[in-house]
DNA sequence: ACTTTTTTCCATCAATTGATGGAAACACAT
DNA sequence: ATGTGTTTCCATCAATTGATGGAAAAAAGT
């Protein structure tokens, strides 16, 4: 299934990207269970058949997705590794938080298939759990909860997980969210970053000092 | 449908009841789409036939698990508001937490239920955004952040909904996360609490101080 | 003991869904 | 043009699922 993948990534224009790329928009909005290969077939316009021919099993086109996912999601931290580097704590901080906050509103998808693995008890193959970890222990280097990736403490990585999710939330919850706010999409946004901000940021900074005293 | 919540409330032995618990139960681990009413009929021990007669269609099964979740949210809420009164800032967020939390790991189909209601496009009927804007509303009050139920601003709505949903994360998302952080159930809930009064309570406290100079 | 009402289950339906076989349509080299 | 391999679609299957009709069983009323 990595080799189909790869395929798709080689010509972007073939049938399986197109058909990856309509899976990947449709999981994204419906998660694994309510998406059907139907629903996927219909948004590229071809036969189901069609689709089964180039796929296989759901399972396998729904592990590309995930994968093509995570990939992107490594490429992301990596653009944000790069360019807080050398900053104080707080502007890494903010930084990565409007970086990350960018690229998930422009891919709302990405954030409710994160979600969807996490929460939904029956597991479909590949889930992103592989990778969070790896991500975590990257994240905790950078925000300077950790000297070392090999060693984060389970404080640091569930402080971690804490801030992943509450960005992952306010994205994916937007529908939800935002109604009750009564506001633009764009100032959403604006809200969003300004709360993330105004919550994250104190307590990771106070904590710096609590650790000179460690 | 309220009444016949209502009935299934009066008579806690009742059929109905039983239904009722099992379909809470198993809609919380699964989410609407993926519960089939062959699911819940299993876990109570009768036939579907049986479900249908006492409950209906699916959809009002579903409503009524709702409507008995919401209300015990609000309960869940005032006694909280009671125990908080006339404590500092601090003191008030912690013990907010720490009841919050006891209350959502002692029934965690409750977050379950709440995150599957944000995040679901297909809507099920009721859900339970009709209370969200009014518990925000009370917990913008206890908590400082607003001065009256009616006049709460954009910012201290946002706060709000990101702590709720910290929480409600870290609560539903624990067959994820725990493996994660490598340890118990009971150092898990610790270490949730811990971290999320790390995470907030710094955000709010020296928000107090900003507000002295707005 | 007898009706009457309520409750439970068996059998079944129609719609949806993942998946496949096989025929047609297409592309392309010779 | 002919043959070869690829791609696409139509028809269909088996399993699941929400839902119902009707008969049997149980409870309640007289």
């Amino acid at each position: 299934m990595s080799s189909r993948l790869e395929k798709a990534r080689q010509d972007p224009g073939s049938m399986k990207a197109k058909i990856l790329a309509s899976a990947r928009k449709i999981f994204g909005e419906y998660g694994y269970n309510d998406t059907t290969t139907r629903m996927i077939a219909k948004d590229v316009g071809i036969d189901i058949s069609t689709l089964y021919y180039h796929w296989g099993e759901k399972q396998d086109l729904y592990e590309a997705v995930v994968i093509e996912i995570g990939e992107e999601i490594q490429d992301q931290l990596n653009d944000i590794e790069r360019k807080v580097s050398g900053r104080s704590l707080t502007t890494r901080l903010e930084i990565a938080l409007d970086m990350m906050c960018d690229y998930l509103f422009a891919h709302p998808e990405v954030s409710n298939l994160f979600l969807f693995g996490y929460f939904n008890k029956t597991r479909h193959g590949v889930a992103l759990d592989n990778k969070m970890s790896e991500y975590i222990a990257n994240i905790a280097v950078a925000m300077d909860l950790a000297q070392n990736k090999k060693k984060v403490s389970i404080q640091a990585k569930a402080r971690i997980l804490a801030v992943w999710n509450t960005v992952l939330n306010f994205i994916s919850g937007e529908s939800f969210f935002r109604p009750m706010l009564a506001t633009s999409h764009v100032n959403y946004m604006k809200v969003v970053k300004e709360t993330l901000k105004f919550i994250l940021v104190p307590a990771f900074t106070s904590e710096k000092e609590k650790l000179k005293i460690e």
